[in-house]
RNA sequence: GUGGAUGUAGCUCAGUAGGUAGAGCGCUUGGUUGUGGCCCAAGUGGUCGUGGGUUCAAGUCCCAUCAUUCACCCCA
């Protein structure tokens, strides 16, 4: 009999660990909301075929990493890999574009995909982003860019840098394949087993090759992409990164930044943390003008982004930002019998109410190991009813990083708390 | 899917030349009569991942299996 366990790639937060992801999406709400995005929230599952024609059948992601299965209609459904096709088709289902000409769109929440669990990956994992909606401008790609960085920077993350690149228009990245493909043409023997693969299959892949053997040929033949690209396409990127400078965001232009999706156009990025394990992706986007119209719906540019939460807890642990010594408990109710419970009740309501956070005490311990409780729980004020307050009405409260005590009626709890 | 590493108390780990288990931390309680953080003491807690095999005897050797983990692939 197997022990009941989590299933393979996926984790329980544990309770002492949420206040981590709680830091993490109080400031995604903030930043988001200075920048007027708002949130939507799609289901967990779809069909099938809506990531099979958004993400691309011959992906891996579709391919081989789909937890994909039959209902009792027969229909075919899947946990949802990645967000950014159901936000599309929520656009196109809804008809956004009657609402407006702009949506700024983010998004939190679960995904899955069936690899084999490493540091930083997950099978059941979190992503939040942006989808921007209906702006083919530079500027939208600069503000999402911006988004991401702001993100980060707001988090106190310091181990992180931006790499940008232009991939083009659909047009320019097949010259720019076929032109790739002759300049390695001689070196294709030279190359490892899985890039002979992908020189057939999606040259592009190349550029992502570990191989030490690969990265030489690929730094000393390959041509870059941005000398390939189409003049529409490089004033554009031209302007996101003087946009990009203008608001003060460094950035690493890397020509061999090859977004795997192949929905991409144009502008790609990915914001890497530099003390992070092989998966360092923190974050990753571009432009994809061509999504929402290869889903049926009408022609419209988009421009987003997806961060892995994981990964950035992972990076935040790394650089001690989390506040581990941060108190949960405002006020400790240490009761030395049922009798006291009846007396404080009304006031404890009234406190929590008026949002304290009030513990009191279930387990009918000793006043010695309440204290102890108290201060492990870094309980700022302390309160203590027995016998004796109970007749005089006074109780006895105390601060606890101030070792300091005083008597007070039960309706001025309020008051000695705020001092 | 491929490869490496690891699986002993809630956590981090010891475990010597095979003789049926330890530490630190944690948790509970106590150190006199109703008060924490330090210190001290006691207590709680493990069929040594699982199943086989070798042996008089296995946490310790062998095989299998499962799980975890790191890396490849791919991606956030």
């Amino acid at each position: 009999m197997q022990k009941l366990r989590t299933i393979k790639g996926t984790h329980d937060i544990l309770p002492w660990d949420i206040y981590k992801w709680q830091t993490i999406e109080n400031t995604l709400r903030e930043v988001f909301s200075a920048y007027t995005c708002k949130e939507v929230r799609t289901p967990i599952f779809e069909r099938t075929q809506l990531f099979a024609r958004g993400v691309g059948e011959f992906s891996d992601i579709v391919s081989k990493e789909m937890y994909t299965f039959q209902d009792k209609g027969k229909d075919s459904l899947t946990l949802r890999p990645e967000l950014t096709a159901s936000v599309a088709r929520s656009y196109i289902q809804h008809n956004y574009q009657q609402e407006a000409p702009l949506h700024k769109l983010w998004y939190f929440g679960p995904l899955f995909r069936q690899e084999r669990p490493q540091a930083g990956r997950q099978r059941q994992f979190h992503q939040y982003g942006i989808e921007m909606i209906g702006s083919a401008n530079p500027e939208a790609d600069a503000e999402v860019i911006e988004i991401a960085a702001g993100i980060y920077a707001k988090l106190g993350l310091k181990n992180w840098e931006l790499h940008i690149n232009s991939i083009g228009s659909i047009e320019a990245r097949k010259i720019y394949m076929d032109v790739l493909k002759e300049a390695l043409a001689d070196r294709k023997e030279e190359l490892c087993e899985t890039c002979q693969g992908r020189y057939d299959g999606n040259i592009l892949r190349l550029f992502d090759c570990k191989n030490p053997g690969c990265k030489e040929i690929m730094h000393d033949h390959a041509p870059s992409i941005l000398d390939h690209l189409s003049e529409e396409d490089s004033e554009h990127f031209e302007q996101v990164k003087t946009l990009l400078s203008a608001a003060g965001i460094d950035y690493v232009l890397d020509h061999t930044l090859v977004r795997g999706l192949d929905y991409y156009t144009r502008t790609t990025f990915e914001i890497k943390g530099t003390a992070l394990g092989a998966q360092d992706a923190l974050c990753g986007g571009g432009r994809y003008d061509n999504l929402i119209s290869d889903l049926d719906g009408p022609k419209t540019p988009a421009v987003g982004f997806a961060a892995g939460v994981e990964r950035l807890v992972l990076a935040m642990e790394a650089e001690g930002l989390f506040d581990e010594d941060q108190s949960f408990v405002d006020l400790y109710i240490a009761p030395m019998d049922i009798n006291c419970f009846t007396g404080i009740s009304p006031f404890v309501h009234e406190l929590r109410e008026k949002g304290y956070r009030v513990h009191v005490e279930l387990m009918r311990r000793s006043v010695k190991a309440m204290m102890r409780d108290a201060n492990r729980q870094k309980a700022t004020w302390v309160a203590v009813i027995g016998e004796q307050e109970l007749e005089s009405g006074l109780i006895k409260m105390k601060n606890m990083s101030a070792n300091e005590q005083v008597e007070t009626r039960i309706a001025d709890i309020e008051k000695v708390i705020n001092g």
